[in-house]
DNA sequence: GTGACTGCAAAGCTTTTGCATTAGA
DNA sequence: TCTAATGCAAAAGCTTTGCAGTCAC
């Protein structure tokens, strides 16, 4: 019987295994950035990542977290998301979904179910060959929804 | 019988009317700023824009033309996008679409065809209610694919 | 005429870089 | 040991701001 892992222990073993296999070494501030990453549902900007580290690492720069964040980027271990309040935010949730991001709250949640995919329909009329996607609705959540009015 | 307008004097003109609505003035800047805008389907940044306004007004200043651009975006005439090359981009074409990003040349291209909505479903199954969308492929374009492979 | 707009310079933020020091394998 | 990683400070780039002068209405 298969035994069940939480998404956050899978995804931490993901991003452990894609440092050791390029031969990256494991030091404490890489390990605490991949504690943070992976029980991170909120999509942290490079700041919030550094400030939870911090906690851990007392000593950890924001230079070595750009660092790190940008070694698992290029890996394609994490996703980064540049949005419209100027900070960068990272996930480590890399599987295709849609981004809801609260304009209110600035909360952003996945939404998980699943979505179609253009990408047969697109390389057929463009000739266009995505690698990746992104997906982001704008809006508001039920929680700020009725501060806005609903639309 | 309808006069076809191309669609470029249809933008124009919407964002002259934008201003005109909400009694802000037009100066030589913002009306040279509009004519880049609504003649352009590249996606230009903030930087582009100022270069290619200056050679009207050569005295217009940068800040005059964020100043403008965020005036236009926050009446909903124009759309900001963020990107993963620090520059962010404009664009005067605020009706829905797919942008297609290749990550080669750097050209962002508009998939015009029309893209499934998920408004409907998001909204049942969460509560969050959209107001504006961003799809984008990241790959690489017809010319750029053969430096690359498919895949 | 009057308040909004402009242009300049300077500041503010996020992100990157150079380099001496440190530490993982 | 030996090289990659770290931390600091400084730089780089984009965007915003403060303010005096200017211009559209």
């Amino acid at each position: 019987m298969k035994k069940i892992i939480p998404i956050s222990e899978d995804i931490k073993r993901t991003l452990i295994d894609t440092l050791k296999k390029k031969n990256l070494k494991l030091t404490r501030q890489r390990l605490a950035i991949v504690e943070v990453l992976s029980n991170d549902r909120s999509h942290s900007s490079a700041r919030t990542i550094f400030e939870k580290v911090r906690q851990e690492v007392p000593s950890v720069s924001l230079s070595t977290v750009y660092f790190t964040l940008n070694l698992l980027k290029s890996e394609g271990a994490i996703k980064e998301l540049e949005f419209y309040d100027r900070e960068n935010r990272y996930e480590s949730d890399v599987r295709e979904h849609l981004d809801l991001i609260c304009l209110g709250c600035g909360r952003i949640v996945n939404y998980d179910e699943p979505i179609p995919m253009l990408k047969e329909q697109v390389i057929q009329k463009t000739g266009f060959v995505m690698n990746r996607m992104r997906y982001e609705y704008y809006g508001y959540c039920k929680k700020c929804r009725p501060n806005k009015g609903l639309f």
